[in-house]
DNA sequence: CCCATCCTGAACTGATCGGTTCAAGATGGG
DNA sequence: CCCATCTTGAACCGATCAGTTCAGGATGGG
């Protein structure tokens, strides 16, 4: 199975990630990215780096895809601050409603994990929710929501966004958890409207 | 340091609690039980169970403990579900606020691990979550709350209540996590208005 | 004073952890 | 065809894990 060509590395970090996704960090051996891989325990380490050097690619990883999606949800309307905020949370909900992913959030859990990682692995974890705020509180001022009201929905909507991943591992609904968003949704709904 | 007398297990409850709570089911050996509670690992496993059986006692002590105390800040104004829903979250932020308590949540936590943990300890992790759910339901219904808008509230509420754990462990400030509540709050206020 | 009771420290078991090493096998380019 | 390259499986290391056992020290009631 060699020569000159490899296994695709892409695919094996993806793989990664999910296993660091569905387990944790703690929960996660390295025996297991190598079931979950495909890839033989020691192909792990000279390919993908050690333990802690491979989930910081993952969370990296994670980070960067969905980054990007959310991204790409809020400029899509970006003078729609409304309609940007319903599809920032499309992602997170079509995310979990997809049986081939995980539930929670790889970001979510490792802040959760924070008193116990590595010091660098948490500062990304936390650097990726400070990432979610000021990209959310630039959409809302691009939206032309005064200040004031742009940094706290920005908080606001971070928290909530990652609230779903909590309440999606306790079990929640799909219809619930739209429920949870769109009181989010009224209320930026409402304010919108009265500052019009 | 024995004859008849004993340590005081409830102390030592609070102290086992403390310390999942801070690492983690999967992150707290059962020396760091023993450090923690500083009892010797033969009087853990004599007096307070194996490890499993020890966790679940905590996180029914923490659900127990805080479940009494979000029913008694919500029915201390149960006629007015604003100041309810407020004093509610107050609950939680005070919690944060005390520098003797980890940050985070217990239950959030080990919902959070769901997918590694017993099927037990799971259950009674996403029980307490319902039971939060319930609490907050039958405090808007009593309210005057439409059922349906309770329904959408009571999920609301419980998120956001969750997802200030996160957010706390991800360094977000008080402020900040005021900001949270505080829109949240908002949309309470305005839907009450709109149905006075 | 003495004995029943409780607690402690330490050792031990078997399993699993992360990480490393290496011989053997498979492959493709020259 | 043959050699350089890559991957594999398995073994190994020291550390840590949960859980158990037990001899001995300390204590208080009688």
């Amino acid at each position: 199975m060699a020569g000159k060509k490899q296994f695709d590395v892409d695919t094996a970090l993806d793989a990664a990630m999910i296993q660091f996704w569905r387990a944790g960090y703690a929960d996660t051996s390295v025996d297991d990215l190598s079931r979950a891989t495909g890839l033989n325990r020691s192909s792990i380490y000279s390919s993908l780096g050690d333990k802690d050097t491979l989930f910081v690619r993952c969370l990296e990883r994670y980070a960067t895809r969905y980054g990007d999606k959310y991204d790409a949800a809020l400029s899509r309307a970006a003078d729609r601050p409304l309609a940007a905020a319903r599809a920032f949370f499309d992602v997170t909900l079509e995310r979990i409603a997809d049986p081939g992913l995980p539930d929670g959030c790889l970001v979510a859990q490792t802040v959760m994990a924070t008193p116990v990682l590595s010091a660098s692995v948490a500062a990304r974890a936390r650097e990726a929710i400070g990432f979610q705020h000021t990209r959310l509180r630039a959409a809302l001022k691009a939206g032309r929501l005064p200040d004031e009201a742009a940094e706290s929905f920005a908080a606001h909507l971070a928290a909530v966004n990652q609230s779903l991943a909590v309440m999606s591992r306790a079990g929640t609904s799909p219809e619930q958890l739209r429920a949870v968003v769109d009181v989010t949704l009224d209320a930026l709904a409402r304010t919108l409207g009265a500052t019009d």
